[in-house]
DNA sequence: CCTAAGATG
DNA sequence: CATCGTAGG
């Protein structure tokens, strides 16, 4: 675990900030455009006339999108939040966390048009799957955000982002444990008045052959948020492995053996909230049935809905009250999760 | 190295069983057209309305093609062949010879409609990469053609497979070297007057660390093919993975150290062709350049045709005079080898 | 079903 | 820059 940077910003102006995003959101829209269509063949067929290339200067070629999974109409969405909190204030904050499952596919499939629309103070991803040198020119050229990570030893495995509009006052990376540190799995960033946890919670796996891994990082992550939660509240955005309760999942009775339903996961997580946190999606819908935010590739399962709610924002017992809204982006595609936003005033 | 069947069939009646493809060639012509767009962003988004699948009949998903490489235009090429050979015959026997590079991919990209253009005798396919138990349903449902596949230990590695519209009198696998034999390299069919031997010689490797590997394998390929001259003449079809000749390769003087292009090869080519073989495409165009039949996939070798003809009709002597002709299809995709077809009459 | 790495060409 | 297998989900 180490802390690496040590700015002071003002808080406040973070919803200021993302008015920078605005101008380069038809920027991006042009680009997000279907690719121009494919070279004809007679110029592939150009054959034994060797068009010997000039070698004028590289041109890139274009990085040809993947157009496979279903497009997203972000216009289709309404980004807008008016739902003021407790204190009747409406939101200066918004956070988003999305589990992109690769990041380098998520941006082909156009993910990034996902933070020119929401525009997020903050976003949080998981399983990005890429080490620093491999990211991808787009995520290199995003101007606006702060951009941290931190990455698995093991190649393209796991791996979570904290991206921020304004310069954390520092960052953590991991829960301070070497095991689990070395897959990368944990950022704490932390603002003046609060930290925010981008995290990536282990999957219990195939046959639950790592539900103990899983269950000592239970442990660990508690006492590491508890500690936080002792210097400021907590924030805590990601994928955390769990459907908490039958109404978070499609098919309770059948998942009870499976990773991410099983007893322990779910008392794992009954026992975190227990210490002192709310879960923000369920406080604000406590009877909101079909809300998920995972739907296996498999069986075509999201378009029959038959998903998970395993991404959450996980907030400290005092923050509660700042909340005004928990948005679940399910028209959002680029991922077999999709994001979550969070609207806060603080 | 087995024998496995003995049947006994009039090999002149060949390419008169040739029209009974001509039947399926227009079905499958529609069969190859453009796949239907993909389902509406609205039907994706069904979302909680649960569609609940009807489980009727479990139909097939359709097998989603691939579009990333450039599409043949088949109607561009012209399959016609009136040259005569020396005993001034037209044609009556048409074999291709195509490296697929992963049968199931090239299956994808449409290359089975190949087939029914050129309408070969025989077909012999090289880096199938694909065991029978996955072998794709277009494959299981080819009616008109014989299929033998010789499959390496290694899944998805090398493998031949010939096609033959006659049922062959027998079917050698391998050239009787247990070493080589489980790397699935050869196919040998015994016509009435001759063998067609479909071969995918061992490349030497990056830094050439298997040519001692392939060094070897040219010496045991020569007896075999020797033993089997001494029955009847031989046609072997193959990526023979040597680019003879400096006209054999764009650029000879930069791989000279370099697979399919050393000292040691190259003699090999010479060594074996003066056993009493004979390089029917080079006999025929003794001058002609720029005739690859493989580009890497790599910095648009293909439209620029920087290739290497790696993909050979060599026959034995006695043959030669019974060749009308060999042409290779530069403008046929689906692999980074393009189809070769040999014209003869026998 | 999808992502990624690694081996092979 | 493709193909494939495998791990992981």
């Amino acid at each position: 675990m180490q802390v690496l940077r040590n700015f002071f910003v003002n808080n406040k102006s973070l919803t200021l900030v993302t008015k920078k995003l605005i101008i380069s959101l038809e920027q991006r829209r042009i680009s997000a455009m279907p690719p121009k269509k494919r070279k004809a063949a007679s110029d592939e067929e150009g054959g034994s006339e060797k068009a010997k290339s000039q070698k004028t200067k590289k041109e890139k070629p274009a990085a040809k999108k993947k157009e496979k999974t279903c497009p997203t109409d972000y216009e289709a969405i309404d980004y807008s939040c008016t739902t003021k909190n407790k204190h009747g204030e409406t939101f200066n904050v918004r956070i988003s966390n999305w589990n992109v499952d690769g990041l380098r596919a998520w941006v082909q499939k156009d993910g990034l048009s996902f933070l020119e629309y929401e525009k997020p103070d903050i976003l949080c991803l998981q399983e990005t799957k890429c080490s620093e040198d491999k990211l991808p020119d787009d995520i290199k050229e995003l101007q606006d955000y702060k951009m941290f990570w931190h990455n698995s030893n093991k190649e393209g495995y796991a791996g979570v982002a904290l991206f921020s509009l304004v310069e954390p006052l520092s960052i953590k990376y991991g829960i301070g444990n070497d095991e689990h540190d070395t897959e990368g799995r944990c950022i704490t960033a932390e603002y003046e008045k609060y930290y925010v946890v981008s995290v990536y919670v282990p999957n219990a796996g195939r046959r639950l052959v790592t539900l103990p891994k899983r269950l000592e990082w239970n442990k660990i992550f508690k006492k590491f948020i508890k500690e936080l939660d002792k210097q400021k509240p907590v924030i805590i955005c990601g994928d955390m492995n769990v459907a908490h309760s039958e109404i978070d999942l499609a098919n309770p009775k059948t998942n009870t053996k499976n990773a991410g339903f099983t007893k322990e996961e779910r008392e794992g997580m009954t026992d975190f909230l227990s210490d002192g946190y709310v879960d923000t999606f369920r406080k604000l819908y406590p009877d909101q049935t079909g809300a998920y935010t995972f739907w296996t590739y498999m069986r075509n399962a999201r378009s029959n809905n038959v998903g998970w709610r395993l991404d959450y924002f996980i907030v400290s017992d005092r923050l509660v009250d700042n909340v005004c809204d928990n948005k679940i982006r399910s028209g959002v595609f680029g991922s077999d999760h999709c994001p979550i936003t969070l609207f806060m005033n603080i």
